[in-house]
DNA sequence: CGACCTTTTGATTGGCGTCAAAATCTGTGG
DNA sequence: CCACAGATTTTGACGCCAATCAAAAGGTCG
């Protein structure tokens, strides 16, 4: 699986007619004054094809983005391997590119999975928007916490599960994040998500190769505790899966500092 | 190695006369002027012992701290294995306890490797200070940002590393974080610094048992690339150390948001 | 000095990687 | 709507990195 490049990510973009409404996540404690506050702040949609590259590892990059729809990833890449780990996966509602240091030089590189629609806004702006706006500053802190958490216990599947453990937490996981932050999912009456991500990409994501990785989903649809094909992911025994994998729900849950 | 348990953390708490210097982590970039005003904010100083508990995973604890002095590690375990993932390690001036969420149960463990000073802070109070100080939000911000940012290159070593790529690596990470966050260090005319961590920490941390960890760092001493005994670490050759681990030293440098 | 860590070494095992090839799926253009 | 190419999944054989088990040697601290 290779990304296209998609250099001209700026050349494509089309305006966005009320993007106050597109960044709700990164807006969604702001009360209404504020928010129009906010307003001048004029954003721009863009809108990226499946498998596309959005900035690279070690380039400068001036934009920061909000998915709007559409699953993506974070990675790095060992130069040495040439061997990719997935940091997160994208949702709707996700921040992606926001980093802080001098240089602007991407510490990841991002890409999307599915053609996704992102709301871009350029990295200079953001301190100077944060000062003039508490309540979004305090927003962020609260995204970044969760990202913290997230990778937390993204790493304890990596360090420390065996393989069996750490696939069966990031299908729960992703089947949480997904009920939670994909609008217009039925996950909850069907137990059933969209599910546009390779085994590679799960192998990628927790240090296991796609091989190994089949196996074990195999192995887990053997047991009848998920059923997996056709970019689908139906949860057949969630008790079980959440205690091979460890998993709870209020993992997930973002919540307001409070 | 076991931890000992510091029940009764806030019973030995003694007065910190002026704590504003000792929290100068968090607030680096708070001009004098909002600084006093943030003095309301009463702190208290805490001595705890070596390889002791801080807080427990799973456990309501109120309060957050900024490491005044000594080593320490946050961490998880797996209850199936009883194997533990050291999340970070903890150096003066970072921030321990910090998270978001509604119930105020420790989503991880945070122990002490050698007798530390802490000042902590009750977690009640920090929203309110960041509301009433916008550059305390973004100084926490910032803080968040250098959370993921090393979270993210320590996945990278545990999920897609070898084990020597990964533990030089972490060495080579340590050795940079004493550097910039340990006062008093001599490490840039010496190449050596205090190093109280265990091989068994150090797998801990990157997924591995301290017998593998053992003949790795044998086998960078037998390279000549570090030497490591006696609680001393020193870099005999960093150039090559980095080559091996991907390392580099603005990894891990610390950056106001700009 | 004695108990307990921590490091070190050796022998053996096993989980997951590697290599390879077939089967299946997916999207695209004719 | 079919055909084809490329991506993804699946299966099997085999190998290796790191785990496990065990025990000795060296450090550390009360």
């Amino acid at each position: 699986m290779n990304f296209n490049t998609h250099e001209k990510l700026h050349a494509s973009e089309t305006k966005c007619s009320d993007c106050a409404i597109r960044v709700a996540s990164l807006f969604k404690s702001v009360s209404n004054g504020n928010l129009a506050s906010a307003e001048e702040l004029r954003k721009e949609q863009v809108r990226i094809p499946a498998r596309t590259r959005i900035f690279q590892e070690g380039e400068m990059h001036d934009y920061i983005y909000t998915v709007y729809s559409g699953w993506g990833v974070i990675y790095k890449t060992v130069s040495n391997s040439g061997k990719r780990q997935i940091l997160r996966f994208v949702l709707p509602g996700d921040l992606v590119g926001f980093q802080t240091n001098v240089s602007g030089v991407m510490a990841h590189s991002a890409g999307t999975v599915t053609e996704s629609v992102l709301c871009s806004f350029p990295r200079a702006k953001i301190k100077p928007m944060l000062e003039k706006n508490s309540e979004l500053a305090l927003r962020l802190v609260d995204m970044k916490a969760r990202d913290v958490s997230l990778c937390h216990n993204h790493l304890m599947a990596a360090g420390r599960k065996t393989a069996k453990e750490s696939i069966a937490f990031i299908l729960m996981e992703l089947f949480y994040r997904v009920q939670y932050q994909v609008p217009n999912n039925d996950s909850k009456a069907t137990n059933t998500i969209d599910f546009p991500i390779t085994q590679e990409d799960i192998g990628d994501a927790i240090g296991l190769t796609n091989v190994h990785v089949n196996r074990v989903v195999k192995e887990l649809m053997k047991e009848k505790l998920i059923l997996c094909n056709k970019k689908k992911l139906t949860i057949l025994n969630e008790k079980k899966l959440c205690e091979i994998a460890e998993f709870s729900s209020d993992m997930v849950v973002t919540h307001p500092l409070a």
